[in-house]
DNA sequence: CTAGATTTAGAACAAATGTACTAACTGAAA
DNA sequence: TTTCAGTTAGTACATTTGTTCTAAATCTAG
């Protein structure tokens, strides 16, 4: 492992546990064991490493999403991809947590990441489509219905984390099981009862 | 208006546009148009203005639930409380939008804010099950499933304001319209026929 | 093996920041 | 009017923090 990224892989961990505001760069390095200087030669500032953080994050994001697009697209295998990306996301927890601050701080980080949403929504517009021609889930109440679901799905697979930060107290293994139930089940109300049936035989 | 009051107003706009990491005493000081000398005598930290005006919301609060425990009980008067709440937390988004940070900080705010929550998941229940007895609303879909309602009201609740300050573009004044109609539409696949229609009527 | 580039540790510095302190000012009670 | 508590502005100080600099150490290509 380079210096680089031994940096990296203990910025993640000190980020996920403290935030990132109040960490300082001579902080990370002690939890490193190396010098600060040295630490400020590969990343100059601490923004450079949240910086690079995030697109470690989108670089496994986009590799997960490439596997996934060579398999079967049945719904089942939807849902098991989108328990992956939870599990993605509670890996960098901290950019989710300080997600604010982090867009207003960065601007090319804001840029990139509205971009991604853009397609996120996209994607899962045309599932929407694709399980209500097969049956598996009910029309739109009203025209527009599916963009409102997709905000709240936006809300939801953004901000679970926050709400566990604060709520969770159970075990730290049930969490992402717990969440992701959660947040599933929000769809629920939605499905027909064949669209049930599916569900559950993909849990 | 006392320096303390308008310290606070001050503070509220400033941390609602910045954030409260990145603000200073004197900063604080300055856009107040008293010495900061002065600042610190009446809020030794910028943690104490955090929360003093976090306890300022809580007071808002609860003085709109007292208001509101005297009007009639019927659902399309709950509805219009719940707009009013998401009032509430819009005048002090920075409390929501730094959430894990405050909480993190402040140990007896978080006690307090969870100790809320607590009442409010109650008080939610409570409601459901009014409504399902009104057969405004479809039973549970499996037992617990109110409870997972719950936790997802839970999170649209405290981080739509979050999910606003990354991508909502529109004009500000139709920002609260625009997130409180989103964040009601998740509960309609859960309404009967009648129930849609008390809904309607209450917009 | 050697020269040069890269990496590392540690010192040094300047700016910022929370905090404390002092002295002046204000207003109300005695 | 005098006194005294409360308020205000401005200064001073110690600490922290990001950043820069220097010299030593390490690695690598030829």
């Amino acid at each position: 492992m380079t210096t680089k990224e031994k940096i990296a892989k203990t910025a993640l961990a000190v980020f996920n546990r403290r935030g990132t505001e109040l960490v300082t760069v001579r902080e990370l390095a002690l939890e490193t064991g190396i010098s600060h200087g040295n630490l400020c030669y590969h990343f100059p500032t601490t923004d450079d490493i949240v910086r690079h953080l995030y697109y470690a994050l989108v670089a496994e994001l986009d590799a997960e999403i490439l596997s996934m697009r060579g398999q079967t697209q049945d719904p089942s295998q939807i849902f098991k991809g989108a328990r992956v990306l939870f599990e993605l996301l509670h890996k960098y927890r901290f950019i989710m947590i300080n997600f604010v601050d982090v867009m207003r701080r960065m601007p090319d980080i804001n840029k990139h990441f509205r971009k991604l949403q853009e397609k996120r929504r996209e994607e899962f517009k045309q599932l929407f489509g694709m399980l209500v021609q097969a049956e598996l889930m009910r029309p739109e109440l009203y025209p527009g219905f599916f963009d409102d679901l997709n905000v709240n799905m936006s809300i939801l697979g953004d901000f679970w984390i926050s709400h566990a930060e604060i709520h969770f107290t159970g075990k730290e293994k049930d969490k992402l099981d717990f969440y992701y139930r959660i947040t599933s089940s929000f769809l629920l109300p939605m499905l027909t009862e064949k669209g049930l049936s599916v569900f559950l035989k993909s849990q």
